[in-house]
DNA sequence: CCTAGCATCTGCAACGTTTCAGAAGCGCCC
DNA sequence: GGGCGCTTCTGAAACGTTGCAGATGCTAGG
């Protein structure tokens, strides 16, 4: 009601009403320590005064808790919310936040050379989706004494982290494809390095890729290959960048004229795109074409992708509990399961 | 490196240097203000102590900003970016908030009972997505003085908004069914209070919708139905809760026992799940059945649906300017463009 | 040689809370 | 009537910064 020229506080109210701060504010957040009375009067000179309760940041400083967690994702968040996967992770973050009643903020990555907000956010710990394992934002979170839990990326001992079978579930998807008699395989990647190249990605650039969660899944690929005696040197590793459905239809577009029999994509949306190529070159999945993705987003499902499921909700969920359960930073838990889910988009070679 | 008992301060870093706190500040904050060969002793200083820069809370309580604004859902957020409209908004708002530096929290829901999140989250300004025109949360940020911007609900004069044509947009939609020769019409509606209520809708539960958004677009549809001089009340609008593809499968069970020619879902998730049911009832779309969406998704797109477009991203975006641009809080945007899109899933009665 | 001006640095007072060790008042019991 | 314990309230000291009005010393100009 009263609008004053500044905001009115604690001690306007105290002083409004002839009684100390701490009165006040005990009338707030300790109702058993004054009298009923009292309470009532002090809540009523508040609401005449237009105070609406103590200041979130100054109660922040005095407890040393933001009530708040943060999300750092290696893209833009405009980016990073097309890809599905990230949402999917998104929501079990958000599911944990909400059971534990603590906001989430997510951390935008600035244009280079912009002071990082990652120094400067108000949250009480980090959740790091897919970040590279030499990023500079985990050496900050460092610093600032933040916890940090990473998912996908990087792995422990580089942080403490969620992490899933993708080595597993990958050496599931190629033995699948090996089993089924293909040999002429190719793989679409998505980034093997924050670099934007685009191209075959040589073993080296395999062997040094900085995400730790899609590393773990070309070698899984690789050990599937090696356990069947095949050379995977002779495997052509097609990478684009930036991510998406697009990177996919290019990447298959230059694949295909090799003829493979099936594509390794190693996420759905790479697959689906590899599925929009194959089509528009006329190619018939599973007939011509046999295809497995990775990751088993409701579009995958949709499109009767054959893929590797991993608990999405249940990962970020994790990493937020992490976080939340135990201040201390709790132990990285074993990795959650992968599976194979065999659909129609493969067939026998 | 010293991991000291206690983290270290700005006064930490002066006394072990002799110098006073301001320096140490400035040497952050205005380097100017301080001989470049001090400033570096100071900085090395603080590196040897493990001093991460100045604390965020307590700049935060000095500046009065945060650096971050927030976004409240209506419904608990795992199960709002269950919706592909909400992320591509979500996406709209991300994006601004990179280019302006700042931070992006969501406001969880509590469940009922716990004191609310909006109360105390730290954050500069609020963007509220489709909250009913009477809940509480609008009236709590008011009350703390927090610059508030609705997005789709609630509307001027109750919330300063960025707002879109739905009602355009709906007549538009309703009129193309009319000009298809289309009279035996259903829609299927989201909820309408947020009573969880399913069923029927009669014309005063639509007209108390207190979601200005979907109102409006309940209104379009009628609009255009009474200036063909048809009764409104006589086209059945059948509500689902809760929201989702499934809500539209159901609701689509129900109403194909009329045998309509057409349906006018008020979202695209709705009316997927629309051709769900008829699919299931062996309907042809649009041979047997013609169906219209709203929104416009990539999914929607992809089946080939008829449907209403709105610029998602652009709307987020706007709101998140709004709170960003003008600190004191602009005046609302006139009214976003909706368009028909027409696809494969309407044909000629 | 005096002074104005500049470059550097310092102290103090906020910012708005919460906490904690009391103090004051009062009733009760032995 | 003295001591004890309880309830209710107060004062002062943090929490970790930053802005501002100086203080200090040094240089250049007259």
């Amino acid at each position: 009601m009263a609008d004053g020229a500044r905001r009115a506080t604690m001690t306007t109210v105290a002083r409004a009403l002839g009684v100390s701060p701490s009165t006040v504010s005990n009338a707030y957040n300790r109702p058993d320590q004054l009298s009923a009375d009292l309470r009532a009067r002090v809540l009523a000179t508040a609401a005449r005064l237009g105070y609406a309760g103590p200041d979130p940041v100054a109660r922040t400083l005095r407890h040393g808790r933001t009530g708040a967690i943060g999300l750092v994702y290696d893209e833009p968040l405009s980016f990073s919310f097309t890809d599905p996967a990230a949402v999917l992770c998104l929501r079990g973050v958000a599911a944990a936040c909400e059971r534990h009643a603590v906001g989430l903020t997510l951390v935008p990555r600035l244009p280079a050379g912009a002071p990082d907000l990652v120094g400067t956010a108000l949250v009480d710990g980090l959740v790091l989706y897919c970040l590279p394992a030499d990023d500079d934002r985990l050496r900050v979170a460092r610093e600032r004494g933040l916890p940090v839990v990473a998912v996908d990326s990087p792995r422990p001992p580089l942080a403490p982290a969620v992490t899933v079978d993708d080595r597993g579930g990958a050496r599931a998807a190629a033995r699948h494809l090996l089993d089924l008699g293909h040999r002429r395989v190719a793989v679409v990647a998505e980034r093997l390095a924050a670099d934007g190249w685009e191209g075959t990605a040589p073993r080296a650039r395999q062997d040094a890729n900085p995400y730790d969660g899609t590393r773990e899944r070309l070698a899984g690929y690789r050990d599937a290959w090696e356990a069947a005696g095949l050379d995977w040197d002779a495997v052509r590793v097609e990478e684009r960048a930036p991510y998406g459905r697009d990177a996919g239809r290019r990447a298959a577009r230059d694949l295909l004229a090799d003829r493979p029999t099936a594509v390794l994509a190693m996420s759905d949306e790479l697959a689906l795109g590899v599925l929009d190529a194959a089509a528009a070159r006329g190619l018939r999945v599973p007939g011509d074409l046999s295809v497995v993705g990775f990751d088993d987003t409701p579009s995958a499902a949709a499109a009767g992708l054959t893929t590797v499921a991993q608990p999405h909700l249940e990962k970020g969920a994790a990493a937020a509990r992490l976080l939340l359960d135990l201040p201390g930073g709790a132990a990285a838990p074993p990795p959650l399961p992968t599976r194979l889910v065999v659909r129609t988009s493969t067939a026998a070679s």
